[in-house]
DNA sequence: CGCCTAATTGAGAAGTATCAACAGAAGTGG
DNA sequence: CCACTTCTGTTGATACTTCTCAATTAGGCG
């Protein structure tokens, strides 16, 4: 179920008054800049599903969103974990190739994704972006767990500008999944991690980076 | 060290007499249609690497390529095979994020890539399809070695469309680094689906797939 | 045919998953 | 505010998978 927008924004231009802002007026501009339709979604709701026609890309204003695949065995993929700021919902043009979800309460914004013959150099730039991570991502999954969980640790941290306290939005069920690991290798992990020093003070999902450089070292294959 | 290019194309409107077709020219058409600059490479050959400016797309003309990168460990892992009529060499506008060398003899027909606010419908499908060929790949790295190699075998061959008798381009080497694992493990699991009689007739890099359907189902997550 | 590299096989070590039990947090209702 | 329930995370024991190191066999090519 998706639960209704919240409106007034602090960046906005465009004061929606009801139905959609014309598409021609949102073309002209940035892929959100004047197109402040909000939406909100309780923790575990669906902010799309695979198979959906994909007409909207969505830029999080706050919280998490997973997106993730369903393997034909049942187990799940998690793809990415999208943060304040990311952009996302770019697909082919068409229809879903994968789920995305509200790990936490979730603010987003909503553009829409027209047929491709408008192109925006910012929609392409995401896309970009989109591709190198999706590359990294490749990398670490043929790594080992202890290489794998300090890069989710040292790659949030940077992403939510935590420098060495970190407060992990998602559980373990969502790191496991998308590490391709279990969740007890992800807890056993990072009980390694701490009794080694790179990490502590360690409450479930409060965690303090005491050696970043060895974790860094750690991620990037060393 | 890379060789000089052939001229003739069967599809060449544009027969270059020498220096690069003027730019504009090249930009109203597609990306690749009227400008038939080819080049070849060989075996081993860099076609380009990493921290190189990424001015030029390429599109397989013959042979097949690899796209890796080495880990901070001495580790190589690579993203993608690129075979006959596939489109590489889309990057971050900038710098190369990462090398691409012939697996094989080679031979590609080049393009600018030029900055990105020319943006062509092509150019953005073809990132489009990179984007899920990527997501796919994040998916078979969280499988275990058995389907990893079903997938690789399954793959290649709908891609070199060879129904079910199979000739492998690439080295054990190569396909380990592809799928996250050793070569040794490569072997033991193409000699475990022999026993099983999913493949058969399997001499070194010819390998006939007996049971396409089985392999499908490995593939997929089953 | 003989050499050289690639591929396979073997044995043992290391890493990760699985199944099960336990501990800790967070929420619920009295 | 406290007991109760429930969900999440941790730990333990064991099985299974994959890696590592070493030896052997097979293929490709002069």
């Amino acid at each position: 179920m998706i639960t209704q927008a919240s409106v007034q924004t602090s960046t906005a231009f465009y004061q929606r008054t009801g139905g959609d802002p014309p598409v021609d007026f949102v073309r002209r501009h940035g892929l959100f800049d004047l197109y402040d339709k909000h939406r909100t979604f309780l923790a575990n709701e669906v902010v799309f599903a695979e198979g959906q026609p994909s007409d909207f890309i969505y830029k999080v204003i706050k919280g998490v969103v997973r997106s993730y695949t369903i393997l034909a065995g049942g187990r799940r993929k998690i793809h990415s974990f999208r943060l304040g700021g990311d952009i996302f919902g770019i697909d082919s043009s068409g229809h879903r190739e994968f789920y995305a979800e509200a790990v936490t309460f979730v603010e987003v914004m909503v553009a829409r994704h027209d047929t491709p013959n408008i192109l925006s150099q910012e929609l392409y730039d995401v896309t970009i972006q989109e591709l190198i991570r999706l590359r990294r991502h490749g990398l670490l999954l043929a790594m080992s767990a202890r290489q794998r969980v300090a890069h989710f640790l040292v790659d949030l941290a940077q992403r939510v500008k935590q420098a060495d306290i970190l407060d992990i939005p998602m559980n373990r069920q969502d790191i496991a999944d998308y590490l391709g690991l279990t969740t007890e290798t992800v807890s056993r992990t990072l009980t390694q991690l701490e009794t080694e020093g790179l990490i502590g003070a360690r409450v479930s999902r409060h965690i303090v980076l005491r050696d970043v450089f060895a974790l860094r070292r750690l991620s990037e294959g060393m």
